[in-house]
RNA sequence: GGCCCCGUCGUCUACCGGUAGGACAUUGGCUCUUCAAGCCAGUAAAACGGGUUCAAUUCCCGUCGGGGCCA
């Protein structure tokens, strides 16, 4: 059964450069385009988007699509890649010289740059004084045919171009503030303007969700959907995430990429959760909830305008939230593929499944699995600072130690319950108290003075490996 | 410098004309073999100044502050 409603004809896209590794800004934009193309059942295109050739980069675009298939996001169509189109922007910027909306500039560097400053010093916009608009078009074809030249958006002298952002109402400029765009460099390469505009529109994008940073080009977009004599999209501007400083989000003050946050061990359902939490607000003030319900439940109108702060601490907690919820198994998977591809250890899965309880309720990001969980299969090393301290001397502790020692080596029953059982029955015995008594195996054990609960640590690592711990601590605390 | 966007607890936000709710963080407590997790309680906000209105956080203007784009 087939229903076409009015709605399956919308279509976005995202449209990343690959000049380096794609950034959550990237993931929370693409985030709202696919949930809004789903929610409509419309598509949602890949276009990469290379004309600058200066800060290419060629394996950012593998890198874009490996953060796209791990966040889930799959697309319609593409990857399109700009560059393979680039005849197509030339037959349209010529078009646009036919239509005489458009015209060869023929001035050099150094000239715009005169002009610029000029301009800047009356106080005005830095713009070009559009000098080559007053050639003759004849004379002005006939030269760049001969020599370089560049070709420029006839921007009209007067009048207002402006737009109903689906976020933030309407927007308007003076066109008296415009610049004579440069659609198509001297290389031959169009400009992301002329790129954008004409891919936007022969692949039919109804609406474009992108940051506010394109706030301001977007009157010059629309310009050139009216000279092309093409009905523009609806736009609708997404804030751009911030530091705590309020600046843009820096690698100083954390993970930028979408990749890193993955190799952290972020699982992406929490960083999508998350992403959505930020401008966007579940209508029932819901915090956890899946991709699937945003798609069900987005609506453009609730998007806030207001750069937000990406916290980490948040997304952090968030994290943890979706670790608990994994099922021990599903946890246990999930450490043993990131633990092999992050950090080449291969843990025998039984093994993952039986820690994974113990730590699912202590770790944020599967990345914090070794520094609290790594003793179980790595050696460990004490000092006697570490064992004793505490105010004890190193002759109590193994005295302690050694008590324990064969208390356990007669324990066949190699159980949590049982185990605890025995040790406090012991603690009890001596009149020693039974929380140091603990810290002490605790450090013997695990070679930590922070683990998952002794007893369940004792009995996942086994009989013979814990008294060998035992015994390895006790040599430490016995040498002078 | 010009243009544009934004301004509710520290942070993310809700209500959007009848004075503020939730979440993270934080503080205290409970629980307790460490650390967590969990539960309970607490601290904490409408940048400022003018309008409009019976009434403004909510609408309008200005100021200030933050950010973006163009170089």
């Amino acid at each position: 059964m087939k229903v076409e409603k009015e709605s399956s004809a919308i279509k976005t896209r995202l449209a990343p450069s690959p000049t380096g590794a794609p950034h959550v800004g990237t993931a929370y934009v693409a985030l709202f385009n696919w949930a809004w193309a789903k929610q409509n059942h419309g598509k949602f295109i890949l276009r990469i988007e290379d004309t600058d050739r200066a800060r290419f980069l060629p394996q950012a675009e593998g890198q874009i699509l490996e953060a796209l298939a791990w966040l889930g996001f799959g697309w319609d169509e593409g990857p399109l890649r700009q560059s393979e189109r680039l005849p197509i922007y030339l037959e349209h910027a010529n078009d646009l010289i036919k239509k005489d909306h458009a015209y060869y500039c023929f001035c050099s560097e150094a000239r715009l740059e005169e002009v610029r400053q000029q301009a800047q010093k009356k106080g005005l916009s830095p713009r070009y004084d559009r000098f080559c608009r007053k050639i003759d078009p004849k004379v002005a074809a006939a030269r760049a045919k001969k020599g370089k030249f560049v070709i420029r958006l006839k921007v009209p002298e007067e009048g207002r171009t402006s737009f109903a952002d689906l976020i933030r109402g309407e927007i308007g400029f003076e066109n008296s503030v415009l610049d004579d765009q440069v659609l198509l460099k001297s290389d031959g390469y169009p400009t992301y303007h002329l790129a954008v505009v004409v891919d936007d529109h022969l692949m039919g994008i109804t609406h474009v969700l992108r940051g506010e940073e394109w706030i301001s080009s977007t009157p010059k977009h629309i310009l050139l959907y009216q000279a092309f004599g093409w009905e523009p999209p609806r736009f609708a501007h997404f804030p751009v995430l911030r530091e705590a400083s309020r600046a843009k989000l820096s690698k100083r003050h954390g993970s930028v990429g979408i990749l890193e946050f993955k190799e952290e061990g972020y699982l992406p359902e929490a960083l999508l959760n998350f992403l959505a939490l930020l401008g966007w607000s579940h209508p029932q003030g819901k915090e956890i909830f899946s991709v699937e319900e945003l798609v069900e439940k987005l609506d453009l109108r609730r998007i806030s305008p207001t750069a937000p702060v990406f916290d980490r601490e948040k997304l952090d907690w968030m994290n943890g939230e979706y670790i608990r919820a994994l099922g021990d198994r599903k946890l246990g998977e999930k450490l043993g593929e990131y633990l092999k591809k992050y950090r080449g250890l291969d843990i025998d899965s039984e093994i993952l499944q039986k820690i994974s309880p113990l730590v699912r309720e202590r770790i944020k990001k599967l990345g914090e699995f070794e520094g609290l969980a790594g003793f179980f299969f790595n050696d460990v090393a004490w000092t006697k600072e570490e064992l004793a301290g505490r105010g004890e001397s190193s002759g109590s502790a193994a005295e302690k130690l050694r008590e324990v020692m064969t208390r356990l080596e007669k324990e066949d029953d190699w159980k949590t319950e049982r185990l605890e059982e025995r040790m406090r029955g012991l603690a009890q015995e001596k009149g020693w108290k039974s929380p140091e008594l603990f810290m002490l195996l605790r450090v013997a054990v695990t070679g930590q003075a922070v683990s998952p609960p002794l007893f369940e640590c004792m009995e996942v690592l086994g009989k013979e490996k814990t008294l060998s711990r035992i015994a390895g601590a006790l040599k430490i605390l016995e040498l002078d």
